[in-house]
DNA sequence: CATGAATGAGTCTTCATTCAT
DNA sequence: AATGAATGAAGACTCATTCAT
């Protein structure tokens, strides 16, 4: 198959990347071997490494992915409503999340919480989480500054703070729901607005 | 026999969970072999093997005193004082799990995050994060239905609600601190407290 | 077609042989892949398959050439000068295996060497250098001869044995030259002069 | 198996070298697997890696040991006879060359020619080729210094330089008994022995 | 005819676990 | 009870060769 490329190359690594996605929202990183890989991508082993060097490239492909998803479509969320309160915001990330979990081909927010474990000691993920988290928390920035311009939030605190625990919000939803499976976005939601001034 | 058995086999077994903590807290679940348990014990192969069937048993063992370690402190703390506002609970929580990721003999809030990751294809630690979290996050219900009592916080709302919210903020704590690194306590109350109500 | 195909053929052969050359002269027959010699021939997978129908071949063809290229111009030298002494002979030898060795894309005495130890596994290379080293050491035969006839050499030794000896000087000059590397011409044609008779 | 280390420790060392070394002395360093080492040795993959860290160090090992056995020997040829004259050196040497050469557990001398293509890009082989070969060739230089203190050698020339000569025949002994078969310790010395002065 | 992506058997190495002493 | 050498089933990755385009 001699001139196929780019496009082509593109598309066998989302292959693979999609199949690897699957394998380790199932089974996690470490448990998802090379030819649990290969199997699901229906690919050979020469052919899967020659769109990727190495395992740790293609967990460092998935992690970045499965980040990736999260960001891009926030920002289209976020930019979208022009008075978004904090609360909306935070209803909005947390419904976009319960939504892409539930996609087929393997649940992003189980990818996302391996990376969590896995940046702890592979820079390279660690990199990758590092940039994109700071990215959507920059959103939450704005956020942020907009509730403090309408007087709703204290004006006084620096809004970097207040975005850390807006932010800091979407960790504990995706986990209770994962491992506890009783919160839903409306419960959470809800329990945010209770919190908030009236 | 059975008395100083019993004893000594459970002093054993700290050993070996501490060692285990240490390796797990610098270099993940997987990456962490039963031989680097082995040396950091100071015991040999069988004798590991004596307290411990397996690695699993280990695993679970860790995780268990991790998610414990923070449960057990958190009760007092939330028992302590009387008008325990969502607030102050949040920064006694936060503070707290910075406290005891400083300590020595490896990061417990690195395990977590191992944990987490972990539960998702692990029945034996989900079972246990599930226990643990469920109980934790049964503090902050009262802490919610106080709050209710007092009026700062809406009435109508279920307090699970508003515990699923307040206990939600601390694995966003606890990843943002370790990954991004710029959270600390002090920054994450405050932005907290800017968003409550006055 | 036919002749402008043979002769196109037999160039790309060559190409192929002195890229594959340099490359087993750096690494060694076996750390040279197939990946390497195509990349350095320029050519494509399935053109240099094209030409040599497996790497086996190719090595044949290496081993062939660099022990051959030896040969060749041995021939001329101990056909030039009439009163060839033993003496002479391996002076001229020995020069001529230090010009080769330096000479531009990979040191023939270093596939040489590679040579012998696939010999010694691999008949097709075995039945090379057998063929090369016999024909070789027949010259170094004549010389003896002449050296016999002179009354420089006992005349009652078979030439055979005192060309045996001869020849087997090339070997260990080859050797102490690339792994010792103290050994030059000079030295050891001087050690020589020393040893044979004033 | 706890307490039988040190000499067990080495009789497992030299098992697994004499395993690998007859396999090597057949087969050659490349096309000889792990497993074939393994099973020769008729331990598990486990227990040689317990003795050796990689294939790498098998080779050295097995270099090593080929190398010094040569020397070993050569030590007490050499210095037994008191007046040890060029010719007799060389007839010691070689006469033991075929000797070790014929012992059951594979040909030391395949492995000594595998040892020599594997120094030129493998940089532990080499260093053990120079010293061991540094080592037997000052033997020689011991020979060239009686010889030129009897007058049966030039005494103007560097002693270094004969011994270049004398040690530079038994490759092309070892080379030419190996690959054309026709040489045995009778013929080469005979041939020596007419080339020398009378 | 040429291309070079794809193949997949085979390589080295690791590591949880056992068991003879 | 304790020891730690031994086990061997996987695991990640390579590379000579083919064949659809």
């Amino acid at each position: 198959m001699p001139k196929v490329s780019d496009e082509h190359r593109l598309a066998r690594r989302q292959q693979i990347v999609a199949a690897a996605r699957t394998c380790v929202a199932e089974q996690g990183f470490h448990k998802t071997t090379m030819a649990d890989v290969i199997r699901a991508s229906g690919l050979s082993a020469g052919a899967v490494y020659g769109y990727f060097k190495s395992k740790d490239e293609i967990v460092a492909a998935i992690a970045d992915d499965a980040l990736s998803s999260v960001d891009r479509l926030f920002e289209e969320i976020l930019a979208r409503e022009e008075p978004l309160t904090p609360l909306a915001a935070l209803e909005a990330a947390v419904e976009h999340v319960a939504f892409v979990a539930g996609q087929a081909g393997g649940d992003v927010t189980k990818v996302g919480i391996q990376a969590w474990a896995e940046a702890l000691h592979n820079d390279a993920i660690k990199a990758i989480a590092s940039e994109k988290y700071r990215m959507l928390r920059g959103h939450f920035v704005e956020v942020a500054r907009r509730a403090q311009a309408d007087g709703t939030v204290d004006p006084d605190t620096d809004p970097e703070y207040i975005a850390q625990v807006l932010f800091g919000l979407i960790p504990g939803f995706i986990l209770q729901r994962l491992i506890l499976g009783d919160v839903t976005p409306q419960t959470y939601t809800a329990g945010l607005a209770a919190l908030l001034p009236r």
